[in-house]
DNA sequence: CGCAATAATTGAAGTCTATTCAATTTAATT
DNA sequence: AATTAAATTGAATAGACTTCAATTATTGCG
């Protein structure tokens, strides 16, 4: 529809990111891919995914809408990209906390505080996650497993050493006391900020949350009722055998 | 642009939702609403919030895609009238299912199977709601934080009549309690569908997730008749499993 | 340094989607 | 049967994501 070759006005595209000397190309990438990923998180903490823009984006890292798809595929792997900064920043501010502390309580203390802290402070950005993750399968490929990974190991390598040294008893398995930490951590997180009471009455929360959760792990019994686990190991395989003659 | 009043063609618009006598304006009304909760549900499970389309859920519902304003003021109000039938649904067999029970740790145990299966069934519905969680401040008003409240009073219910009888120690903060119940079971629900390991793998997850977490609250272990409690469980969901053969 | 080759950037155009609204059909009422 | 009110329709609108041909900047080489 539209004919002639228009006379494109664009003046001084990239004038603030480079001018200093010995600056390589790859170098003023790798820049411009951090405006863009400072410009993502904060239009979408700040909108969410769905109300942000490309456009306010763009403009906020000082590109050119199009510039945004020579680093990122599109919207969703935009997002992706920011998540991804999460996780590789807190995982490294998690590693660092705890291999600066001792004993297994107080690492654990700091892990939980560490992480519900984050997450309040940061939680538009894990809102995100279950829209990105391509439905159900094929997550395992997808590059934010991979990171989330290496950040809970942080978790699981503590368990394991305080079962080492003793301070851990029990043997539950690990992945169980893994979604109970967590979990009650990104709920404690949304449920303390939906009351939106004041700052200190949050730092309330924090401490109640994080003791309980702590003492829960580290003075777990271990109920070793053997007969009774092996029962309801019983009723899983006769449920699953119901749910197939059904079908 | 478009000048002339367009001959249209419509024809017998809700030839199949009506057709039997004595049906009130308002009765009709109710069941196309249905019909819409219906398919936006089905839509957005199977799309996700941001890939379904109105047009999409018009289809399924058989209504002209302009029809759904007349019941939902936009996207975002229809998703939450997802919500909210979701959550009337959960609370109504939450209850149900507390009240034909009679211990507290079969009625736990319960609870947090019914919470997690339900979760792990209808998972799509729940992710859209930090989406939809209009910014923080005002959610207190939203319909959703009051239906969410409702259902998670069956827990603390149940947790307050524990500790009148006994069954419960300590004096931890219900909400802490709360937290760490619903936190737990949300993430597990999620982390053991991402593994994506098959039915039966996801049922032991079930399991050890929902027997810890019990444990935990209880006070735990084989201490007092625990076999005998379990042994009810144990009937419980054979039951449950029957049922649904039944169906 | 000048020049060709390559990479990065731009922004207008294309396409898709949520939402509106005047026209129309259907139900309730007198 | 006619009138009034409610519900429904679907084409039109506006705004968002994404593409791509044209343009600009950077690098490598003689």
């Amino acid at each position: 529809m539209a004919s002639e070759p228009v006379e494109t006005t664009q003046l001084a595209a990239g004038s603030d990111v480079l001018s200093s000397p010995n600056v390589t190309r790859q170098s003023r990438v790798r820049k411009r891919e951090d405006a863009i990923i400072s410009a993502a998180r904060h239009v979408f903490t700040t909108h969410g995914y769905v109300k942000a823009t490309m456009a306010m984006i763009a403009r906020e890292a000082g590109v050119a809408d199009g510039t945004l798809y020579t680093y990122f595929e599109n919207k969703d792997a935009l997002a992706r990209g920011v998540i991804a900064d999460y996780y590789a920043r807190l995982t490294q501010t998690a590693k660092q906390g705890v291999d600066s502390r001792r004993t297994t309580q107080t690492r654990l203390d700091f892990l939980a505080r560490h992480h519900i802290t984050s997450i309040m402070e940061e939680r538009g950005i894990i809102e995100m996650l279950p829209l990105l993750s391509s439905r159900l399968s094929g997550y395992s490929k997808d590059e934010l497993y991979g990171l989330n990974k290496t950040y809970v190991a942080v978790f699981d390598g503590l368990i394991r050493e305080g079962r080492a040294c003793g301070d851990i008893p029990g043997d539950a398995d690990v992945a169980v006391l893994r979604d109970i930490f967590f979990g009650a951590l990104d709920y404690g997180a949304r449920s303390s900020l939906m009351r939106a009471s004041g700052e200190s009455a949050r730092k309330t929360d924090i401490t109640r949350l994080v003791n309980r959760l702590v003492g829960m792990i580290i003075g777990t019994s271990a109920s070793t009722g053997s007969l009774a686990d092996r029962l309801e190991t019983v009723a899983d395989r006769i449920e699953t055998a119901l749910k197939q003659v059904g079908h």
